[in-house]
DNA sequence: GTTCCTGCAAAATTTTTGCATCAGT
DNA sequence: ACTGATGCAAAAATTTTGCAGGAAC
């Protein structure tokens, strides 16, 4: 669903269609969650072979159209997501770096507030959440 | 007034005192928002040399104490900024990449609440509102 | 005096760029 | 055919690691 939504944009903005790029936007439409360049390179790596380059040329201009989110949880690494209507956020395991996305309504509705008072026009926004996962912090 | 915390909390977790970490301190407590390693490095060129390893094992050490927080808004590199109690986010401008800082409580009570519903155990927070600034804005 | 800290240089990692070739329109 | 898209390799940028000398305790 995403993927055609993607696919038209792109098109409509004047790409044309290739291998590579359909390979990335159907990785990530099957995922939940975000993922780095070099995770999307190896997943791609089994069936067709796609270039480093071009994961992260594609992921470019899907950002640049807005159809994947960058989500960059401090690690150093960064992670794309599909962006759609159904929005969530993320919480990081400090400890083991997992990752996990959530949802919260009056988190969103506290943003939105706030971004009609700000001076930049806010387009989109990014929570990340730090802490300890159950796991990490049975170990400690 | 953090500078001498964190000092002080360093001494605490057994680390001695070094002219490095002095520097990075201190200019960190100068400074208002998020500044990345190399921002760092530069800015103490002037005056002592401080090795850009030295920088990022500095930034490291303050990081794991808690006494820094890392910030990454999406453009690859990470900043690090004084972490008290006075507790501000992030606006950043996609187009020329100015950052600015931002506080809101009713964004704070969100996240409060929200941190008490959720796996993890929540050590800290971002977040990160991304738009165009008053200056791109005008330009496009 | 011992151990940690520091600076330099080299390595590792992630991301970007150049270029020849291939594919889509 | 024309032009954008792709893969490979090389370069760039950022961060980490190794090590010898120096500083703090």
């Amino acid at each position: 669903m995403w993927a055609e939504h993607a696919t038209a944009q792109l098109t409509a903005a004047g790409h044309r269609r290739g291998g590579a790029r359909e390979a990335v936007i159907e990785l990530l439409d099957t995922q939940t969650c975000a993922l780095t360049a070099l995770e999307i390179e190896d997943a791609l790596r089994p069936g067709r072979r796609v270039g480093r380059a071009s994961v992260y040329r594609v992921l470019d201009e899907l950002e640049s159209l807005g159809l994947v989110s960058r989500v960059d949880v401090g690690d150093g690494v960064a992670r794309y997501e599909p962006h759609g209507p159904e929005h969530h956020h993320h919480l990081v395991c400090d400890g083991c770096g997992r990752l996990e996305p959530f949802q919260d309504d009056a988190l969103e509705r506290a943003i939105h507030r706030l971004a009609d008072r700000v001076s930049f026009d806010v387009a989109d926004h990014d929570v990340t959440l730090h802490g300890s996962c159950e796991r990490c912090r049975a170990d400690l």
